[in-house]
DNA sequence: GCGAGTAGTAAGCAGCTGCTTACTTGTCGT
DNA sequence: ACGACAAGTAAGCAGCTGCTTACTACTCGC
């Protein structure tokens, strides 16, 4: 650090361009996107700010950008059966501004902008719900899975978003434990429905 | 309908009043705080944008008024042992734009604003898991209360404002069933609990 | 009828937003 | 060494935001 890049380290696009997603992604988190202006992204980035839209394009693309470029990592790998404690653990992943699992709280921020609700509804929640919905073989398995989902959505509101006592302070451990044990019984096979299912 | 309103009803201030407090309701449950602009609230409820400066002082405490106006309507009334299901029917009237129900709605989407997320955090939040709370003995029944309380809010998250299906368009009943069934296994009386309590 | 006070109005201000443009400066192939 | 092109910069634009101000005109007590 403290190294005299004001006239040495220029001119390194790819750096440029890598210090505009970070910023951006830790913002985006941070405040959500309706919140977070070009010139905080920048500021951040020690860019300058024009440089956003001669890498992005506009603010959109680049929400889009930071979108796509995280959320991969949180639907592959793993096992199957490991994938509903994956979802809460990312959910529940408390700093952000860490690493990439922040995704889910810029999202769970930004729904009042259409293409991330529309990324929370469609994408994401679309390929969780469908892998949860493997779980149950109840014939109201899709409903069950979105049940499922708002629940985690839910907790990462509460708990990163919000940051509401005592939840957001409670181990993770001790959450995704009590939630599993009321997931297994949405999900689990042979349930014994209550009697309603159209 | 479709009177001469123009020289006739002017010179009504309850009546104008109303008409921004309505307006100002629809329109902070269908777009959140950040997305509706005072010229917008003014237009729906036909009425001069500078009066809502006048009546209220600013789009904040508008919000304020809006809310406090809607949410006393949430927690009083009704049998403790139906608060549950009180709360969650709130969070599931579907269409927005009816009577004092949206509140919920206009929170989930406007928790940016840092008054909105003390409310719902706080306040509103705070005196639904309190009385969560007291359905069971559990040792960490404050937690559990806010595992349920997350649950909501992120039931009426992806129903209300996101719309997934299939969550969206299922009957509120069945919605209302499948959760009572997971939340009475968090909140029964002489829980046996897993094992850590902290 | 008429002055007073207030409901209602039109116009506009300062500040911020996303984005652009005209320009300078560093880098690299030749 | 130098010319060309790309990376980086400063300044600014149009549009929108919440909010204000200077004004008109209605209503009501007298």
């Amino acid at each position: 650090m403290c190294e005299d890049r004001q006239s040495r380290r220029r001119r390194d696009p790819a750096a440029t361009r890598t210090a505009l997603l970070r910023a951006a992604g830790e913002l985006f988190a941070e405040r959500g996107f309706d919140q977070t202006t070009v010139r905080e992204v920048a500021s951040r980035a020690e860019v300058n700010q024009a440089l956003l839209f001669r890498y992005f394009g506009s603010k959109q693309e680049l929400f889009a950008e930071v979108l796509s470029h995280n959320s991969e990592a949180l639907l592959d790998g793993g096992s199957p059966e490991e994938l509903p404690r994956r979802i809460l653990e990312s959910v529940l992943s408390e700093h952000v501004g860490a690493g990439t699992e922040h995704t889910l709280v810029a999202l769970l921020r930004s729904f009042s902008d259409e293409r991330a609700a529309r990324l929370l509804r469609d994408e994401l929640g679309g390929a969780y719900a469908e892998r949860l919905a493997r779980f149950t073989d109840a014939p109201d398995a899709e409903l069950r899975a979105d049940l499922v989902l708002a629940w985690f959505f839910g907790v990462g509101m509460m708990r990163s978003v919000l940051r509401k006592s005592p939840l957001a302070e409670a181990p993770t451990e001790v959450v995704v434990d009590h939630l599993m044990r009321a997931v297994s019984l949405l999900l689990e096979k042979n349930s014994p429905t209550g009697g309603d299912e159209d």
